[in-house]
DNA sequence: TTCCTTATTGCAAGTATTTGCAATAAGGAA
DNA sequence: TTCCTTATTGCAAATACTTGCAATAAGGAA
């Protein structure tokens, strides 16, 4: 079964009404290579079918999140971002200097994932988390910037 | 030292100018126990002098925060939020669902923050992260929902 | 197939946050 | 102390995102 049609099947038995705006939503996460924000969804969705608004890119994108079936990044400087779960997991970090993105492994996360599951029964989305910091490179210039 | 003395010291010597604005926003998250938004101390300075902008306070609180001198929480839903570092470290669970906010032990992160250290070298802000996920109550209704 | 209920949409207005630019003022140099 | 450079501010406009509400349409019932 392809992304597309697992994803709409998932929201039909949740009881939600599969409209051509979520279709066309969903279809270009589902294909996106990369994770995209909003105005990106709806530019796409635009090339197909001008029966498309932003308010409902940005409704329909925050309820496949909440659902789960979406993840939903903080990128700093008003990038939010989303992206399809068939994307393997993996950690972003963002640098807070830089804005440079790194993926790391998630692996990093699976003892933190069952620690937040027993001691508070809380389920984490650590599939595409988001974690600002400093990179190495951002590091060795403001250590080179004291030296000075 | 007082908290605030120690921040602006530090702006100082990154060169930083230090002018009223900044003093008083400092002051401002520095003596709130609770994590703050921008309105809300962009309030409290109002209370003490006018001379204050919106804009201004949006623009110190993220310098403070690249400057790892603060730090800022997106809880969704446009709640950014901004603390001082001298609360102590902890870790934000939000819940998709309900939004609820639920503290949790900081300790779970060392080793995730030795090996980002160590196979990234990415100086990592998990003092006071973010992870969103699903809380104990929303997964026990959602379970009924399925049920039903 | 037609009808009905109500979830979903589009629109326009609202809130949250960022940015460009001219005016101001911090803090080092004279 | 005064002057000068330029970082910082305030303003107003721009962008990013959310929301209320009337109009539309999905999908179950008849």
């Amino acid at each position: 079964m392809s992304p597309c049609s697992t994803l709409t099947e998932h929201l039909r038995q949740k009881g939600y009404r599969i409209t051509l705006q979520r279709e066309m939503i969903i279809q270009t996460i589902a294909h996106s290579e990369q994770h995209i924000s909003a105005e990106e969804v709806f530019a796409e969705v635009r090339k197909h079918t001008p029966a498309a608004n932003l308010a409902t890119v940005y409704r329909t994108l925050d309820m496949l999140w909440e659902e789960g079936l979406a993840c939903r990044n903080d990128l700093g400087e008003c990038r939010i971002v989303y992206a399809a779960l068939q994307h393997g997991p993996h950690i972003h970090l963002v640098c807070r200097y830089c804005n440079r993105l790194i993926d790391a492994d998630p692996q990093a996360l699976e003892s933190l994932r069952e620690e937040l599951d027993t001691e508070y029964g809380f389920t984490a989305d650590l599939q595409h988390i988001s974690i600002f910091g400093v990179c190495a490179g951002c590091q060795l210039s403001s250590e080179k910037l004291k030296e000075e």
